[in-house]
Parts: structure tokens; sequence; C-alpha cells
DNA sequence: CGAAATATGACGATCGGTCTATATATTATG
DNA sequence: CATAATATATAGACCGATCGTCATATTTCG
């Protein structure tokens, strides 16, 4: 029964960061919302909050991570991957009422300690995703510098979108912006074919 | 006296929210580095602290409005009235050891209900500066439709770089997404034009 | 002066995260 | 099987922080 306490407490957590951000949620919020007791959470995570916040995130990403695996590697074209995850990630988004987006984004606007493990985390989930983006550029043709530039507008603008469509309420923005963005590419890998 | 003292919450509360968040923020903290007394608050705001956050928010928005519209008025082609923003913003982070970013995404992220004024206040801010994106742009030739697609995706980008800025404690990402949406403004000109 | 506007910090009910003491389950041992 | 020893899980006390209120100063100005 031990695990499934601690995954509750871990499924909450991600859960009410997501929706009021990493401050906006208190020990009592989660416990109530999990069913767990109080008692259990130093037990399951002697780091206190913040142990807890760390695994927390670190489940949002890795499910974000692969999806985005998931998506570039069943797709044909780089810009199909890409417009695949936002599709994805539109999905999320409408699913939980928009309360889902980024698992990093309110992180680092909530301002962990520069030193923080957390920080660091958030600064590898960003990297991590622009590597993947990258290789999958480079084996469409790219070179990897302009690979690498492309790589990052597209987590920008992802991170970006996913914000404005929570504040319009509406997906259209991550759309939008996928479109936007799968044409880039296209033109990117081709002015290299081509010349 | 009393302006200033209004003055100063309303800053005071503007920079703690860029740090920490909009729940990282307590009235104790606003009250410590303003310097203001207690009693003072519920006085100069009676709707209390999210009468204090409307309003600071409000200020950041204006400010960053004024500086959107100075550089994009200044500029002979839109896509140097973009890059000159972005490089205010780069400067703004590194000024304030990567503190300030965009004053609405922390409050979109930190989950105001949804039916909240701030929430409000974070669309309108983002419409204006998509509308002040996309007129620049159909100056510069570009269809209504066109303008608009690339306003959408100029704003998520810079909301998108000012999160990874901060996380990367390096403007580096600011200044390359603004270069690469230059690039873009200027093919997109380009192939207006010349068709 | 006297009245209205403004400033002040102490107060209390509630909530915050942490920790120690206790209970329950599991396994080891005679 | 009985009991001791250990691992797992819980309860709730603790104390500082938080936010809004209020009774009282202080200033402003007719």
């Amino acid at each position: 029964m031990s695990r499934d306490t601690r995954a509750r407490m871990i499924e909450t957590t991600a859960r009410l960061i997501q929706t009021r951000g990493l401050h906006g949620v208190s020990l009592s919020d989660i416990l109530n919302e999990s069913g767990a007791p109080r008692g259990s959470l130093y037990f399951h995570f002697p780091g206190g909050k913040e142990a807890l916040v760390l695994e927390a995130m670190r489940a949002g990403i890795d499910e974000a991570t692969r999806i985005l695996r998931e998506c570039l590697a069943n797709a044909k074209h780089p810009a199909a991957g890409v417009q695949s995850f936002f599709q994805a990630a539109a999905g999320e988004m409408t699913d939980s009422n928009y309360a889902f987006g980024c698992p990093v984004a309110p992180i680092v606007l909530d301002g962990p300690g520069a030193d923080s493990e957390l920080a660091d985390a958030c600064q590898a989930a960003f990297d991590e995703w622009m590597d993947l983006y990258r290789e999958a550029l480079i084996k469409a043709g790219l070179k990897p510098k302009r690979a690498g530039r492309l790589a990052r507008m597209i987590v920008a603008s992802l991170e970006g979108a996913l914000i404005m469509a929570r504040s319009e309420r509406s997906t259209n923005c991550i759309t939008q912006v996928g479109d936007e963005l799968a044409a880039l590419i296209i033109t990117s890998v081709k002015n290299v074919k081509g010349g």
C-alpha cells in the first residue's frame, strides 16, 4: 500500500503545481486531494516539500520527454513530428481544462534559488528537449549549428504558446505556432537539400 | 507622502512577483522591502492583496508596452524593431540578475481563477502586444492574416525565450530567438513584395 | 481650532512546513 | 508458535508566518 500513497502524492503534487504554481500549493492541499495522511509525507519524502516537488516535476518531465520521443520517432519529417507533439500538448490542455502546460515553466518562474536541485532539473529538461529536436533536424539534413538554433526556437515557441493558450483558454495558439514552425522547418530543410 | 508610499508598494510588489511568482510573495515581504507599514496597505488598496497585485501587474505591462511601441516606431523594418525589443528584454534580464522577465507569465502560471480580473488583464496584454506587432507587419507589407500569425509567433517565442533565459542564466536564448524571428520576418516581407 | 485624510503597528484566527512520538506490518529468532 | 526486532506507516503537536482588522496617532487644510 505504500507505493500507492507515494505515487498518489507525486501525481497530486504535479497536478496542483501545474494548476497554481510552485508556491501556490500547500502540503495540506496535496494531502487533502491525494487522501494521504499528513505524517506519511516525511516518511516518503524525508527531504520535505522540495523533495516531493522535485519528484513530481521529474515525473512530468519524463512523461513529456517520452511523448516527444515518440512523436519524433513516428514522423517521417521532423516538421510532422513537431506538429504531432504540439497537437498532443493541445490535447492535454483541453483535457485538463487548461491546467496542464509545461511541467518546467511554473517552477522556473516561481524562482527556486539559483543553486537548487529544482533549477538544475529545469535546465536539464530544456537541454534534453532541445537535443531531441536538434538530432531530428540533423537527421533531416540540417547542419548542426542551424539545427541547434531551430531547436531552441521550437522549445521557446512551445513554452510561450502553452502560456498563451492557458490565458486565452484556447489551443488555437498552439496549433498556429506549430504550423508556423512546421513551415519554417520544411523550408529550412529544403534550402539545405536544394543548395 | 501618500503617493510615494503607494508607488513604492506597487513597485516592490511588481519586482517581487517577477522574482518569486504570484503566490511566492507575502504581504510581509512587500511591506519589509518597501518600508511601508502594514496598515497602509488596506488604506491604499482596500481590495487587499489582489488589488495591489493587479496594479503592480498593470504597471509592468504598461512599461513593457511603452518600450515595445518605442522599438517598433524607431525601426525602419519591423525585423529591426523586434530585435531591438528583444535586446531590451535581454538587458532587463541581466540588469536584474535574471529576475525580470515577462510581467504576465508568472500571473498566468500561478493560476488566478479563470474569472478573475487578473486573468482578464493578462489576456488583454497579450492581445495588445500581438496587435502592435501585427500592425507593424501590415505596414511593412504583409497581409493581415499572415501578419497576425507571425505576431502570435513572436509573442510566444519571446515568452518562451524569457523563461529559458532565466533557467539558463544567459540571454543567449533571447538573442538567438530574436535573430531567428528577424530572419523569418524579413523573408516573409520579401516574399510578399517579390510576388 | 476642528474635521477629514492619512499613517501606524499590535492583534488574532488560521494556515504553513517540520518533526517527534506512536502505531501497524513484516520478518527474524528461540 | 511466541516473542523480539525491525521496517513501514501514521497521527498530531509544534511554532513561526500569513492576512486582514482595528484602535489609535499624526498630518493636512478649511
